[in-house]
DNA sequence: TGTCAACTAACAATCATTGGTGATACCTTG
DNA sequence: CAAGGTATCACCAATGATTGTTAGTTGACA
């Protein structure tokens, strides 16, 4: 996605208006990589805007995602992820135990379907996911008896 | 997944009771290609057995998937989709009006990680889901704009 | 400065799924 | 066959993520 600055001037541009809570926002997802849900975005939002509410969160990252600014990702942990990354193609590894999950900026060359594979399917992208354990989770999980905490944000 | 008389000896030994709509349940899902979701599972059981309920096509679902007859898929059509075929490890087709599913029996051989590209995650599975249009939808939106019924949610 | 979108709070509704009742049916073992 | 215990059913409630609604207030921006 672009700076909160070009940001600013998208939103207007396309008739929508630019708040403070919007520009918070913005800000946050700047450069995040962890791929956070909505309730992660308001729970980061909240320490900078005390009073800024989840249907706010909802709202415009609804208009991010329309604008095509971030992408909305279903990884299978349960609750929509978004990626402000949308420039680079590129897949991901999901924490089987955590749900968190990192970028995979490998692209596999030999991925195209052999003649007659694809049904009569009209073939459009390829998301590959990769599951397995993340660092913490491993930690965790050889170390013994500490399993990780089921669904919250990892570090 | 096994045929239904192999099923039932599993579920026997298993100490599970083996009733008229379990059955019912293990032959509707015998040679099933579609990935059907429980919802479209209680529906072909119904007209078998009237008076099935939900909650029994749920429960037989999770005790089938338990045992690792048959896999639950989350393809991102807002439901969970299960798989009777755990035999050969496949990929899948995911229609992006409709929400049909197909297997794709192809095996992509070069899709192992540089090394360092892994992060320090320890890899699981690999799943690989192609979006596109099925044959129907891809008639149905060429020829005019109206798709066909759609299954589960958009993507 | 005025207008109208955006915000908040509070709440209801959705949808797939799971969990509780009791009451009845029936599978399995002895 | 009979006993005991699980499964099932109908009904209804509770999840949990997301969306919708209302009403009153704030605030962006032309
Ligand atoms: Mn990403
Ligand atoms: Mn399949
Ligand atoms: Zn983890
Ligand atoms: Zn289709």
């Amino acid at each position: 996605m672009r700076t909160p600055d070009e940001l600013t001037v998208l939103f207007r541009s396309s008739g929508r208006k630019v708040t403070a809570q919007r520009q918070c926002i913005f800000r946050l997802l700047q450069g995040d990589e962890t791929h956070p849900s909505a309730e992660s975005v308001h729970v980061a939002a909240q320490l900078e805007m005390e009073t800024i509410s989840l249907k706010t969160i909802y709202q415009t990252l609804h208009d991010l995602t329309e604008l095509g600014e971030i992408a909305a990702l279903d990884v299978g942990t349960g609750r929509t992820r978004f990626d402000p990354n949308v420039e680079d193609p590129h897949h991901h590894l999901v924490c089987q135990v955590c749900g968190s999950v990192r970028d995979l900026v490998v692209d596999f060359p030999d991925m195209s379907l052999p003649a007659g594979a694809d049904l009569g399917f009209e073939l459009g992208t390829a998301e590959v996911i990769f599951r397995g354990l993340c660092p913490d989770c491993r930690k965790a999980t050889s170390a013994r008896s500490s399993p990780g905490v089921p669904v919250g944000r990892p570090a």
